[in-house]
DNA sequence: ATTTTAGTGTGATATATGTCACCCAATTAA
DNA sequence: TTAATTGGGTGACATATATCACACTAAAAT
């Protein structure tokens, strides 16, 4: 069950009308690891706030190609969901759930209307929209001037941030996330290895650059 | 001079306390076009809405690379620039003038205190976000997925969206805000011109598909 | 224990794009 | 008027990445 002692940890700023907002409105809801919990142009129906576990965010296309962006912890909101208008209302998004986790789910009729009561609320969007912003310039520049190994590289370095040095995606799941195909991943990594960056196994590898 | 009827339609949502700070406050600059307004790394000391002209906002790289990503126009703000707290004061983009323009410039001292304020200034600055946000989303999902010629055709059509279809940029001005090559940009037109798309001139050409 | 599947390695080749070299024509500067 | 500059066209080639084909091995399923 969710208490308030456990939002006061996951959003230590807010105002306490707001975490009894939170216990009277949202809906504690859980997801098993793989799930897809956010499609592109699928209909918002509401906010989703990390409570538990990681959620990975991605561009998708209409071929079916994904573009792995950024991943939502514990205390952040995904910024596409939290509208506040009635005009956007579908999902320009692609969101999964990485591990098993645990997420806040808040209808959107809440939205404005917790804009208009809760200052707090008020800066957590703000916050959220801005952090993912830097997020997706991140991405453009890594995408727009950069090599593959040079992304393999940053998106290796984003998973060991999350998840530490020993990375358990085989070569297919990261060629899927970056947009490119198995071959090449696999044979960049082999370069890693020769370099001296990483250390392979079959299904997983270890980070030991620097 | 900057009038409150001015201000009044540019942001016809704002709160009458909201275009007096702004009389006080903020002050009115002109520039140049081809003027850069903003730097990649430059400490953000004032806010930008753009009164009269249009801006371009590009993603810039350490080797002068860069990438253009969407335009500013009057009644909308720099996103960046709008920033809330002060540990965030670097840009992150780069910001050119396309036109001559005229902009409102306001300390950031400024922003905290507005949104606290003001409830109008608050809603700008999540709007804001908001759609710089999914501007960034459709500039990956072009550069992950489509092919130059793809690339080249959705930029044209956001020119032709601003400026009509008389497209007055150079071979060179498009490649640069696509990051590529002269060559490349001679030989996809080549061919839209073949394809019957464009009506190529000297320094110009027509945007006539469909 | 044997078969199947999933993960990986690797050569060969295709394609898109980047780079270089050079040309020509139109415009601008001298 | 002539020279210089800018914009554009195009072949040749380099490079990064995509694609195809197939082999090998560890793990999982039977």
């Amino acid at each position: 069950m969710l208490s308030k002692e456990t939002l006061t940890k996951l959003f230590p700023d807010w105002e306490v009308g707001l975490y009894d907002a939170i216990l009277n409105e949202a809906e504690l809801k859980e997801a098993k690891a793989g799930t897809t919990l956010l499609k592109m142009g699928q209909n918002i129906k509401s906010a989703m706030l990390v409570v538990e576990g990681t959620i990975k965010l991605y561009q998708e296309d209409e071929n079916g190609g994904e573009y792995f962006m950024y991943h939502l912890n514990p205390g952040e909101a995904c910024a596409v969901t939290l509208v506040c208008n009635y005009h956007h209302e579908q999902s320009q998004v692609l969101a999964k759930a990485v591990t098993d986790i645990q997420y806040l789910a808040i209808p959107i009729e809440f939205m404005e209307k917790w804009l208009n009561e809760f200052k707090s609320w008020h800066y957590f969007v703000i916050k959220t929209y801005r952090s993912r912003y830097e997020e997706l310039l991140k991405t453009i520049n890594e995408i727009a001037f950069k090599n593959m190994d040079e992304r393999l590289e940053f998106y290796i370095l984003k998973y060991v941030k999350q998840f530490g040095t020993i990375v358990n995606l085989t070569h297919q799941d990261i060629a899927k996330d970056l947009n490119t195909s198995r071959e090449v991943i696999s044979r960049l990594l082999k370069k890693m290895e020769h370099n001296g960056w990483i250390i392979m196994n079959r299904n997983s590898f270890d980070w030991i650059k620097k």
